[in-house]
RNA sequence: GGGCCCAUAGCUCAGCUGGUUAGAGCAUCGUGUUGAUAACGCGGGGGUCGGUGGUUCGAGUCCACCUGGGCCCA
């Protein structure tokens, strides 16, 4: 063996079995199941069993699908300030849930069994999306897991389980008991060939062509003069109730020989050309707004159309006067009911003209469904309009237009019965905003985003025409009256509860409803039940409770909801109203909102773009840990981008941080903590700096948490990993733990130092990289990959206040600022010069006066001096002549020490080992004996 | 089209109530080390703070408008 290997084998180099590289692909799920076995999130709760609680509430994500990124950010974020608040010592308990009813699951499940060409009922309709929602309960399950999540996985909550059924119907039940819910019309999409309603997603958009035509309607109070309408929907117009106009665009009346039309002013010559009139002339112009209030007549019913304002008529097309027909279309339902019109809509089920007073007999019976010879109600109402003499153009109009996705037929806008919560009734409006005040908001425009939803949302339809929800409770009489009833509500949630929703597809009406006694009114009728089911945000925003009120281990309201900002106006709103409808009290103090995953650009991640979109994606590429510091690393309270770009970043910040612990890792060697430790007042001065930088870490860090500004804390933490430690504290203390003697008090205060920082350090990171930290920490105390000891039952760091002052810190951070300005500079410019290499190879000249600010520190430490600069010697020249303190750096004299690389003035020679520095030779003696 | 929000170096972020030449980490380039080595140190370059106009002695920071982007609606 040569000499200078032999030497090197008596340094105290680091030693570590912990791996420079994570392996995390593999490793992880090992962790994670070795976390399992151990119940560690029993153990997390149950170490601060009896303290105060922090109660964040899980918004249940959808189960239709694998978990999207964006909500693996979602849970990434819920278990890094969980993790966090069980470091502080707060009781948390974390219960996941799962939203499970709704359309698309339904309608998924549908066109699968259609494609499988299964024949089917609404029970096994049910009972395939209970199945559906339940395999994605296990995949979500399992994916959320991989992430690190620590939850109660085993009481974890579902919309579709009884339990919770039970409590949306006694949710429903306080509506009814309030006198909030009532019964009105509303315009759906409905198909004739199914006789269904349908909901948007069932949509299909086709070319169509339609008969574009424009009508006149005369004006009450004007002498033979009309106002011009334009509709691509002829079979509607016997359900006129009105024509709107824009209060703000102008308005033109035409003179077309002894008539006068009025039509928007820009669509003038078009007009005249579809309708061929060969001489007008504009006889007047006035805003809409003045021609507004003003009445005319339908054109073939005995019945007049007053004209109405409204802010979504544009000039694009058409007369810029509308046909309003409140049964017929969104738009004319929502002007209907600002204006109080009646929801007019004469169609039955099957599509047809009803026989009432108003329509035409002619028409009565008649069918607006579209076939391939044409439309019947179309030709009749064109018929009657030329009759009567009041077309005025009939052209062809192609278009885009709703189809059903079964039957491939247009569908119609049509009003039917639905149910409603009254939100104004009792101020409950009023009443919700008003509590906007109690609740805290993060951003805090949250607050004023959910206040702008609460103020303009009109009274909520709470009914849908679909199966895979809950139903509402509800029965007719023969007359169709209905019975709805808080009492029953609550008797039948109690079977509910029992038995599932499935029951009220399943029975009959009669054993719904037997033990229960019904009063003499209902008594003897014959009942139906309805079929409608109830909307899916009352399932998921009465979460609160059905999970937080029903489970004894949380607290109601909740600390903390935190979601994505599009739940302003979905489970932040739904939770509120149902929550004061019930309680008078919001269910949350805080609400925390992300925004959404984009790419690299800014832009929505879509499908079509071909970018991985599952979390599980990312996962089996770049591990947990990488992912959870990404989703940490972003100001999530704006746009999160996602690209490989960025993730690289985090990979490379990762790595960093994992070789800045196995660093220290490494010189905790042969470090024993009872034996070695040293009292802080011995600790040398750069130890006490470092630990005073850690004290501040930590005041910092927590109150990055504390603000729920992870990106802060990242950011710390990355600076302290390279700024502190890297290359400040461990490139100094480097010479002293490898070349000293392993006793050496001086080296052993430099361990002291670096287990509390370990210590410390890999507890503040516990909650966003728990994989590693738990790595770490398990080597650190078992020098084993897995153990038996977990960093979770650590408690978060104190900021320790003896650690933060004193001359030493004081000293150490002024002559570390002096190496950082100038003496790396002087040192640099030697180096490139190609004078020295490593700095060790340079003597220092400082030179200063007794004025200077430095010249006590300099003069009291100045035995200090070569190791802080790592260089082999200082010379001080405390020279009272000089005004400026300068530094001057040329090669160290005499000769390297081949231990320690040091240049001193001679070599001592020590027995079996050869030259080395008189230091070296020490240490030698030393492992000698 | 409407409501709410966002926009600082290649990337991720700091920049408090407007005040000296806009900062950090990462990346990049150069360089040193080869005793943290698929690691670590040192140094350099890089931003007219999305744009335009305004208020002010002075604006990344206040106001207006515009552009681009996101969420939710229509």
């Amino acid at each position: 063996m040569n000499q200078a290997k032999k030497l090197k084998d008596t340094l105290n180099l680091p030693q570590t079995e912990f791996p420079m590289r994570a392996n995390a692909v593999e490793n992880e799920p090992q962790r994670l199941k070795h976390w399992e076995d151990a119940h560690l999130y029993k153990k997390m709760l149950e170490q601060n069993t009896g303290a105060p609680s922090f109660v964040l509430h899980d918004g249940p994500p959808f189960t239709n699908g694998d978990v999207h990124v964006g909500t693996a950010l979602n849970k990434i974020l819920k278990d890094t300030i969980i993790r966090f608040k069980n470091a502080q010592g707060y009781h948390t308990p974390y219960i996941p849930g799962w939203d499970c009813h709704g359309l698309p699951i339904e309608f998924k499940v549908t066109k699968k069994l259609r494609d499988e060409k299964k024949g089917y009922d609404l029970v096994s309709l049910r009972k395939s999306c209970a199945e559906f929602s339940k395999n994605f309960i296990e995949t979500q399950r399992s994916q959320f897991k991989r992430l690190g999540v620590l939850a109660d996985w085993e009481k974890e909550y579902c919309t579709m389980s009884p339990v919770y059924e039970g409590e949306i119907l006694r949710t429903f039940a306080d509506f009814v008991e309030k006198g909030l819910i009532y019964r009105s019309k509303k315009p759906i999409y409905w198909s004739i060939p199914c006789s269904t309603a349908l909901a948007e997603a069932e949509i299909e958009y086709k070319d169509h062509e339609s008969p574009s035509i424009f009508v006149p309607f005369r004006m009450t109070d004007q002498q033979n003069t009309f106002i011009v309408i334009w509709t691509t929907t002829p079979w509607t117009l016997p359900a006129n109730l009105a024509v709107a106009i824009h209060p703000n665009e102008k308005y033109a009346k035409i003179r077309v020989a002894d008539a006068f039309y009025w039509v928007g002013e820009p669509l003038v010559s078009k007009l005249a050309k579809v309708c061929k009139f060969e001489q007008f002339e504009i006889v007047s112009i006035c805003n809409g707004r003045d021609l507004a209030g003003q009445n005319c007549n339908h054109p073939f019913i005995e019945r007049s159309s007053p004209i109405l304002e409204a802010e979504y008529v544009t000039m694009d097309s058409g007369t810029g006067c509308v046909h309003i027909a409140p049964g017929h279309g969104l738009d004319d339902y929502q002007t209907g009911i600002e204006h109080g019109l009646d929801i007019y809509c004469p169609l039955d089920d099957n599509g047809c003209y009803v026989k009432d007073e108003e329509i035409p007999e002619e028409l009565a019976g008649i069918s607006v469904l579209e076939k391939s010879n044409g439309n019947l109600a179309n030709k009749k109402v064109l018929e009657i309009l030329r009759r009567k003499n009041h077309l005025l153009a009939q052209e062809k109009h192609h278009h885009q237009y709703p189809h059903c996705w079964r039957s491939k037929t247009p569908v119609v806008f049509r009003a039917m019965d639905q149910w409603f919560v009254s939100l104004d009734k009792d101020d409950l409006r009023k009443n919700c905003i008003d509590k906007l005040q109690d609740i805290s908001f993060t951003p805090d425009w949250g607050a004023n985003r959910i206040k702008g939803f609460l103020e303009s949302r009109p009274d909520w339809c709470i009914s849908r025409q679909r199966s895979w929800g809950v139903p509402i409770p509800v029965f007719f009489d023969e007359d169709g009256n209905p019975l709805l009833d808080a009492k029953l509500i609550r008797f039948l949630a109690s079977k509910v509860e029992k038995h599932g929703s499935g029951l009220w597809f399943s029975s009959d009406e009669k054993s719904l409803l037997e033990g229960y006694e019904l009063n003499n009114f209902w008594k003897n009728k014959n009942l139906t039940m309805g079929t409608d089911t109830l909307d899916v945000w009352i399932d998921s925003g009465c979460s609160h409770r059905s999970v937080l009120r029903v489970e004894n281990i949380l607290d109601w309201p909740a600390d903390l909801y935190l979601e994505g900002s599009d739940q302003h106006r979905g489970w932040f709103q739904s939770s509120l109203w149902t929550s004061m409808v019930s309680y008078g009290s919001a269910p949350y103090k805080h609400i925390l909102t992300h925004g959404f995953v984009v790419d690299g650009d800014g832009r929505k991640i879509s499908k079509s773009d071909g970018k991985p979109q599952t979390a599980d994606s990312y996962v089996t590429k770049y591990g947990a840990d990488v992912l959870r510091l990404w989703a940490c690393s972003e100001d999530f309270r704006r746009d999160i981008p996602l690209s490989d770009e960025i993730l690289d970043q985090v990979v490379r910040s990762y790595r960093t941080l994992r070789n800045t612990i196995r660093f220290q890792l490494g010189n905790l060697a042969d470090f024993d903590e009872p034996d070695h430790c040293l009292p802080l007042d011995e600790l040398d001065m750069i130890d006490k700096w470092a630990l005073a930088q850690t004290a501040e870490l930590v005041v910092e860090l927590t109150n990055a948490m504390d603000s729920y500004e992870l990106h802060r804390a990242v950011q710390l933490i990355n600076r302290f990993c390279s700024g502190v430690l890297s290359s400040t504290y461990h490139d100094i203390i480097k010479d002293r733990l490898y070349t000293l003697h392993r006793e050496d008090s001086k080296r052993r205060s430099t361990q002291t130092a670096i287990l509390r920082i370990f210590e410390t350090f890999v507890s503040l990171i516990g909650p966003i990289v728990p994989f590693t930290a738990d790595e770490a920490w398990s080597y650190h105390k078992t020098n084993q990959k897995l153990s038996d000891v977990f960093l979770v039952l650590q408690k978060w760091p104190e900021s320790i206040h003896s650690w933060k002052e004193g001359l030493d810190v004081e000293d150490a951070q002024k002559l570390l600022n002096l190496k950082e300005s100038k003496i790396n500079e002087v040192l640099e410019s030697l180096r490139s010069s190609k004078v020295i290499g490593q700095s060790l190879e340079a003597e220092l000249v400082i030179v200063c006066s007794k004025e200077d600010p430095l010249f006590e520190t300099l003069k009291r430490r100045k035995d200090d001096l070569a190791e802080l600069f790592i260089v082999s010697s200082v010379i001080l020249n405390l020279d009272e002549g000089v005004s400026e303190l300068s530094i001057f750096a040329h090669h160290a004299p005499g000769v390297r020490c081949p231990r320690s690389w040091r240049w001193v003035s001679e070599l001592v020679e020590v027995e079996n080992w050869g030259p080395v520095s008189p230091r070296c030779a020490n240490v030698l003696r030393q492992i000698d004996h």
